[in-house]
DNA sequence: TCTCCTGAGTTCGTTGACTGAACCGATGGC
DNA sequence: GCCATCGGTTCAGTCAACGAACTCAGGAGA
C-alpha cells in the first residue's frame, strides 16, 4: 500500500493493521511466506518486487513480529524468513480478501483451491466450515481451473503442484 | 496502499484485489462506509486525506462497482457515495484485519466493539458464531474500553453513541 | 442585484516513496 | 586466481501523495 504508510490521527485498530502490512507489497510477501516462500531470492524471483524495498519490508516485518529471521545454513551463513504465531494470524484476513478478489474481480474460475485436508472440506472465510479453526499445516493449496501460469521462477512452477500451507519450500 | 498499485505479473486474485482496495485510503474510506458515512465532506474531515486522493479514490471505487454514486437532494443537487451488494462483501476481510490490529498492535481494550444485535453476540471472523451469515444492518457498532477519541468532527462524534452499520450518517 | 457561504471537486508546486540498475562483500567451486 | 551466487546497499530518476489555493454551481440574506 501505501506510500508514507502512516495514518496518524486515525485511532483505530484497522489504521494500526494498514501502517504494517498495508504498505505496497508486504500483503504479497505474506501471502507467498504462507505458501512455504521463505527465502530472500524467492520472494524476489517470484514477486518482480525491487530489492530495496523487498529488503525494506522484510525488516519491517521482523521489526513488528510478524516474521523471524533464522539461521539455515553456517557456511555460507545463510538466513529465512519464517512466520511468527503473530504473523500466521493474519491468514484469515488475508485469505478472505483473496476469496473476494477471486468471486469479483475475475471472469475464469479460481486460481487456487483451498482444502482442509483432514475433513476434505473447501475453506470458507479463512477457516473450515465443518472444523471450525484450522492448522495452517493441515491446508492443502492446489491449482484451480482459472489459473494461467506462464512464469518460469522456481516458486510458481513449485506452486503448479499441490502444496501444504507453511511447509518450506525448498528451490535449491 | 500502494503507489503506482498495479501488480502485473501476478495471476493471483489477491493482487488483483489489492490493485483495488490495497491503494493507501481506500481501506479506510471503506471502513468509513461501512460505519455509514456517505459524503464526500464526512470522509474529508474524518479521514484527514487530500481532497484529489479523495476524489479519486471514490471514482475509483464507483467505476469498480464497490460503491455508487446516489443523488440525495436535487436542489442543490448533491450526492452520496453508498456501498454497493460488492463493496458490503468486503466487510468480513477488512473486519478481521482490524482485528488482528487490534489483538497485536494495540496494549489497551478494543477500540470498537461489534455486536450481532438478533443474539447479542460478539462478532468473530467478521459473522456471528452462533447464527453463521450476518445482515450488516443487523450489527452494531459501540465504543469499546480502548478508544480515545479526540477528534471533533462530525463523524468521530456520531460514533461515540452507539450505531448500526451502513446506517446512513447524517450530519448536517 | 450584489455579496457571502457551502459542497464538491480540480489545479499545481513540492515532497518523498518506489523503481531499476549498478555496486558490494562474503563464501564456495573449479 | 577467477568466476558465480546470495543477500543485500547505493543512487539517480520518476511518479504518486500532499496541502494550499482556486473553481464552479447553487442557495441565503441584504
Amino acid at each position: 500500500m501505501a506510500l508514507g504508510t502512516d495514518y496518524s490521527g486515525q485511532d483505530c485498530s484497522l489504521a494500526r493493521a494498514l501502517e504494517l502490512v498495508g504498505e505496497r507489497w508486504t500483503p504479497l510477501i505474506l501471502r507467498d511466506a504462507f505458501v512455504g516462500v521463505r527465502r530472500y531470492r524467492d520472494f524476489l524471483d517470484h514477486l518482480d518486487i525491487p530489492r530495496a524495498v523487498l529488503a525494506a519490508r522484510l525488516q519491517a516485518l521482523v521489526d513488528a513480529g510478524v516474521m523471524a529471521k533464522e539461521r539455515y545454513q553456517d557456511s555460507p551463513p545463510r538466513e529465512e524468513y519464517v512466520l511468527t504465531a503473530k504473523g500466521r494470524e493474519l491468514w484469515p484476513a488475508l485469505h478472505l480478501l483473496g476469496q473476494w478478489g477471486e468471486q469479483h474481480l475475475t471472469e475464469r474460475g479460481p486460481r487456487r483451491l483451498y482444502t482442509h485436508l483432514p475433513c476434505g472440506s473447501r475453506l470458507r472465510n479463512g477457516s473450515c466450515p465443518s472444523c471450525g479453526a484450522v492448522e495452517l499445516e493441515d491446508v492443502e493449496v492446489r491449482p484451480g481451473p482459472g489459473l494461467v501460469s506462464t512464469r518460469t521462477d522456481a516458486v510458481s512452477v513449485a506452486l503448479r503442484e499441490p502444496r501444504r500451507l507453511l511447509d518450506p519450500l525448498r528451490t535449491s
